[in-house]
DNA sequence: GTCTATATCGCGATAGAC
DNA sequence: GTCTATCGCGATATAGAC
């Protein structure tokens, strides 16, 4: 039996997410969080770079969750494919069974500024690893660049939905939606 | 004649720009900053909300351009002529005369994580603006999104690519090049 | 404009795992 | 012994309150 609890960053993790749905993100205080949690503020610190990074930890999976997106794509398919037929089989399985915490982590992250703020780096997380990834399949660049835009913003609205609705509908279902009427934009006819 | 030099906010910004540019920017501290604008801590606080925004004056009028993009598109355009048209005629010019302050600024930028972050921020306003732009053209809410998406991710990458080349060449011509690449990343047969 | 809380981080010590 | 996670003390700068 170790010092310490295990486990000590998700503890934490907890403790913050708690504290901040009580009172706020902005009220809240590292020692508190690390009263809570059953540590010192200065632990917090070597597992966290400030705060705010308390509430984004489980984020480091992403870009290897891309890269496991582009590992089981098919080599013969389209961008537009490889987003669709990807994030419906990798991406929507991990997310399955998170909504109710992700729900209420996003209410706490939407509520304060720097939390919104801090967030929109994950979306840059997975087009930077998307782009390395499109680049491995053969396209040059710009091309690669932007088909990795596509699919930042395709997982960042579908996942976005999915949390809004009441229902709980299939992310599968609403990844395929929005790859579909982004397609629909693009291609439009005048 | 008033008791202050005018201009507090953009000595402020060129003072943290030249020191960054010198010592880095998280080297540096506000009160040196200050100390350079011939200012008070205080002052710098009251124009902005933290030391990174300094760096970050004049993004304020991005949601207003954005603004203009929509109202000067002719209705009948499908949305990603609107983006195409209205970057290229609007966005650009904007930026012409710009490009050697901007990547200093950049550079200073991509040397710090959390100004990269802020960065992020303009992205993420650029969209929401140009949101409320295609709804306002009748776009649904999820296709005014994704639209909107597709025109932040143009400027980022377009005007990126444009600060990256050696040579200036015009930035409308490799917006055209940008949304091209776009249209055929997602249009591409298989 | 002054005062203060607290986020942030460097350093040295400690205690167990291996 | 080494390695790693933790603690405790202390210093500084940001950022907000008064």
């Amino acid at each position: 039996m170790s010092r310490w609890e295990p486990g000590a960053a998700e503890r934490l993790h907890t403790a913050a997410l708690e504290l901040a749905l009580e009172h706020g993100f902005a009220a809240i205080t590292v020692p508190q969080i690390t009263a809570r949690a059953g540590l010192t503020t200065r632990t917090f610190f070597r597992h966290f770079t400030d705060k705010r990074e308390v509430l984004f930890t489980g984020e480091s999976v992403l870009p290897t969750v891309m890269a496991q997106v582009f590992a089981s794509a098919a080599p013969d398919l389209t961008p537009m494919e490889v987003i669709a037929t990807s994030l419906r089989d990798v991406v929507a399985p991990r997310f399955d069974g998170l909504r109710d915490y992700l729900r209420l982590l996003r209410g706490v992250i939407r509520s304060d500024e720097g939390l919104r703020e801090r967030e929109l780096r994950k979306r840059s997380l997975i087009a930077e690893a998307g782009a390395a990834g499109f680049r491995d399949r053969g396209l040059n660049d710009l091309e690669a660049t932007l088909a990795a835009q596509l699919a930042a913003t395709v997982i960042d609205v579908a996942v976005g939905r999915w949390l809004d609705e009441d229902t709980e509908r299939p992310l599968a279902d609403i990844i395929l939606e929005t790859t579909t009427a982004m397609q629909a934009v693009v291609t439009r006819p005048s």
